[in-house]
DNA sequence: GATGAATGAGCATTCATTCAT
DNA sequence: CATGAATGAATGCTCATTCAT
């Protein structure tokens, strides 16, 4: 599988300033078009930096994208492991709710970037950091367990995590694309939420 | 919302064979390339006909992909539905295991075809047929409670129904584009059935 | 010079209605649209005709737009003819201005058509149907000595013919492509018949 | 109405050639073929450009033909203007004459150039610079009043102006398109000064 | 005769990438 | 180091014309 690395990585404020304009710029372009529209001469003049210049970071327009991915990837993750410690002495249900709202509230901010990368654009998927990020949603889903106390029952415990990973990041992200109001997302998140515990747990919680 | 219709529906049998001869080579050449590689005139050639005679059936290359998703998703309906009747007499768990075996199978055929049309192409997951059928994915949830005799609990019937139809039909999908064994697939299949079962009814089938 | 000639002209009713309606279609299409847009199978449909039988009477796309350039020279000559007679004891310049008024009537009411013709299609103003209705236009400044008896004063008489039937024609066309209303147009051909009467004469007439 | 500017005016001097030659070779290819053999790819071909060099300076097939309009009317003007003051002491019909023959000098120059323009192509009559130069046409009519003091004889002002101005700018334009010798022309340029005298004043000059 | 499916050269335009300045 | 003019293969699509039925 194709690698896609910079070509090299700034380390003068000057370097790292076009850099991440690039990589920006990319992002913004892509909140209000689709990625077909993506180019990257917009992408430099967007950035504020020269075609060549650009070329002098990334060696072909993948790599942009690629970077764009995993920093947005990781932003995703940041944002709900920041929402864990808040859910000390929720009951489960009530803190897997919280942790996807946090989730919910980073995909709505930039609906379009990540409807581009992760629906459109052949690559991404497939991108090792995307892959981990979707994988962590088991993660989320084992924290029902902690939080529950042991009444985790998944017979086979590997399997149906990756199943329930892929369920909850591709629902969260129907989720986020759908066009709709923010009451409606909280009504989808807290049944999301409560779905999952079924899958997890069996039965409904307690609440 | 734009339409995509072909230009004349073909009656006489030379022309019938050139209209699909169209669709089917925008299948092949989806099928080991990406949409970006899907060019009007790579289908022309592929398909033994020229580039006007493609231009006679279809206004514009997307017209086609609508019309290839078209077909697939209701072969898709189809290899479900005829599954149905062969689920007789079978406890709930293991009928909705088969009828997503058989939906399966369907996709891992063409598994590339698929994945391509639903997950690359902007404007797919929009088209009112792409829309239907995976609403349908709910019937097949439904179709648990008469199996399962009344037992269904769900008690947001109609967001808990567009958020298990989400998840069945992103999870199908992930499940055969993942590149592995039949076998493990037939597990994955078993499993997804277990949870789904678990989302609907609130507990695990009396197997 | 290649001359335009249908392949067979027709003999049968059937035939000439054919004949016909492709001609006349090909008008109706340069009446709202411009040259450009104008295709032989839009022709062919629109005479309700099918592309093959179109092939049988014209050998190509110009022979029709040579023939309908044809008729309308005719028809446009015909129109002031037949304006001539009703001139009888008019005083010369308002005999003028009757027969330019007539002209400029057929030209409005088909205004795009001898505009397509005779200022946006390369080889139409070299045909010799064309340049004789041109030329014809001298006969009405020649119509002029007629009425005025003798006072006709071209030192030059061919090349004042020439430059005279130039000057009306084009201009005529002018005021008839001019996009105005009827009242305006009025005044031109009036104001035109007087400056015809200025160059043919020398004078102005004694109205 | 659409406006036909260049995408970048070129400021280095490697640009202004390549800009400068587009014009030239779509000049080059009308003077030797007609509209319809013109295209962006034979333009860059004959200009030693690439078509994407092309596309970097004019958005569009049309705008190199208005920008090759526009230059070929200030010539065309520019020619006219410089020979008035030639005229010094001549007496007013042989005025008009010396100005009408390097208008007409220029035109036979590239004949085809501004037949294809203002004979051909549906836009360029249209374009505010053509009309411009076409209106100005009535200004050297004026300048006959100037040289033959306050002679001049228009009962009515504008509308005179305007079948003036289109009489001699399509008469001169039709005398340059004739094939024929210079001789004629000049024979057909000293009648046309005449003639043009005629109407303005009402009377021959007394030459 | 009439039909209309089929042809394919050709068109305007885009865009990732290079390299002389 | 940075620039941005230049490249050209490739794209979606049109339309006059042919010819098997």
């Amino acid at each position: 599988m194709t690698e896609f690395k910079p070509k090299k990585l700034p380390k003068q404020a000057r370097s790292r300033a076009s850099f991440d304009a690039v990589i920006e710029a990319a992002a913004q372009l892509l909140n209000g078009g689709t990625y077909e529209a993506l180019t990257t001469n917009h992408i430099a003049e967007r950035a504020g930096v020269s075609i060549g210049t650009l070329y002098e970071f990334f060696p072909n327009k993948e790599t942009i994208i690629a970077e764009l991915a995993g920093r947005r990837m990781r932003a995703l993750l940041q944002a709900m492991h920041k929402a864990v410690p808040e859910t000390q002495g929720m009951p489960p249900w009530d803190g897997v709710t919280h942790i996807f709202e946090h989730a919910i509230a980073a995909l709505v901010a930039e609906r379009e970037v990540y409807h581009a990368l992760l629906r459109q654009i052949p690559f991404v998927p497939r991108l090792a950091e995307v892959r981990a990020a979707r994988a962590a949603m088991t993660d989320f889903a084992q924290f029902i367990r902690i939080r529950a106390a042991g009444t985790l029952n998944l017979p086979e415990p590997e399997t149906d995590a990756w199943l329930i990973s892929q369920m909850l990041s591709n629902t969260l992200l129907e989720i986020a694309f759908r066009e709709t109001d923010d009451a409606t997302r909280s009504v989808l998140i807290r049944e999301l939420a409560r779905l999952t515990y079924r899958m997890a747990v069996g039965r409904d919680p307690e609440a």
